[in-house]
DNA sequence: CACTTTTGTCACCCTTTTGGGGCAAAAAAG
DNA sequence: CTTTTTTGCCCCAAAAGGGTGACAAAAGTG
């Protein structure tokens, strides 16, 4: 489920973007002007947020600077009627990501936004899929597949394997997993990681003949795809 | 510092944007076509590259691809000279970050570059390495290669090569070592350091020519790579 | 409540790592 | 050249780290 909010005050242009992309699958969310917009963007959590530069009450430019200073990262795509490069030079330092000037066809808008999340995505608790080598793990579906057969895990095997996905590549400490996945401060002499990584490679590894979890004694473990 | 790659054959193009970028405190390399910009972004890590479309050799969507292929997330800032709106949604769509349509202004693709620094100096998976000559250690991977190929280190054979690499050049005491990386007091009548350096030399310089681990005796060690 | 599933602990075993002893080789000192 | 000190390097035993099955507590389900 991708959230955008448009901040747009032409009705016009508001609806027909709305339109445009709900019926791409996006959650869709409006504001008509400049302070209900940073009011929404700092309550709720977005993918991308589209805003228009000239705005009542509060600019896009002021929208922007006032999103990140309060540590928001989400992606802004500006839009505006001013064309001049001066005009697109301020609005990325202001801290835009990416700027459109109007009139512009929909389906750029689209690949723009596209574009945008998938910077996102890497982080952002709202990409899609995770995946390493023949293994995939939908953040939406809760459904983990490896060489495309259906691999049942419970819910701690599941945030535990999230975990490990989302740092494809770097070795990560049993210390920083259970703190990350547990929420606990490995003191207690408890070895609940280990018995989960076993629980996970019973599942995810076993049974094929690549290996993607990697363990590096002393240091951490790691999936790893070569 | 900040790495730049750009793509790009036309050399007027070429010129002016090193130039500019130069002056603007970047690093910036080049490559006059496709194959061998792909190689470069390949081997090197770089935090932008600017490719042009048409290219010799390979375009710029062909090694868009083949880096996002590779699980290569550097930024892509394409620019081209075809302008239609397909063109930028094909281009966004097979993983370029941003898209500039020629001609166009040096401002407003120096904001754009930073708008992708921006964001992109998130993910640095490649980024944290220390290097000495063709010796590789990888902070998060935990992986170390010497002319490319991987070699096998314990925990604290890794601890020992992160310290002498940290401290390239500079002569480290057996004192100072064991105070680091082994957090004792040289003073138990203890030879773990002659043992590990060893072990280390075994591994790291044995079966190649130019060795990196020198002794000075009665001072210390230091990875050298005259 | 009875039953199933999930979660986490314990005990045991195996593997790898670690670091000391001892000695030969190399370097420095006399 | 001989002696002394430092370093390199093999072997090996102790320790640490990690894997795994059994089991009990906890949570979820009908």
């Amino acid at each position: 489920m991708i959230k955008l909010l448009i901040i747009e005050d032409e009705r016009k242009t508001a609806e027909s973007l709305q339109q445009g992309l709900t019926e791409h699958d996006f959650i869709v969310h409006m504001a008509l002007d400049g302070g209900q917009g940073l009011e929404m963007a700092l309550s709720t959590h977005y993918d991308v947020i589209i805003s228009d530069r000239m705005l009542p009450k509060m600019n896009g430019i002021e929208i922007c600077r006032e999103l990140r200073r309060m540590q928001i990262g989400t992606p802004i795509l500006m839009l505006t009627a001013l064309g001049t490069t001066d005009d697109k030079v301020y609005g990325l330092e202001s801290g835009a990501d990416d700027y459109l000037t109007k009139p512009f066809e929909f389906k750029e808008l689209l690949a723009r936004v596209r574009a945008l999340l998938k910077r996102g995505a890497h982080f952002d608790a709202t990409g899609r899929t995770l995946r390493a080598a023949d293994l995939e793990l939908g953040l939406d579906t809760k459904q983990v597949t490896r060489h495309g057969k259906l691999i049942e895990l419970t819910a701690k095997e599941f945030g535990l394997l999230e975990f490990l996905l989302r740092n494809k590549g770097r070795v990560v400490s049993k210390a920083e997993i259970s703190e990350r996945v547990w929420g606990i401060n490995f003191d207690t002499g408890t070895n609940v990681v280990e018995v989960y990584m076993n629980y996970l490679r019973k599942k995810v590894d076993r049974d094929f003949d690549t290996k993607l979890i990697h363990t590096h004694i002393g240091l951490g473990y790691v999936i790893r795809e070569s």
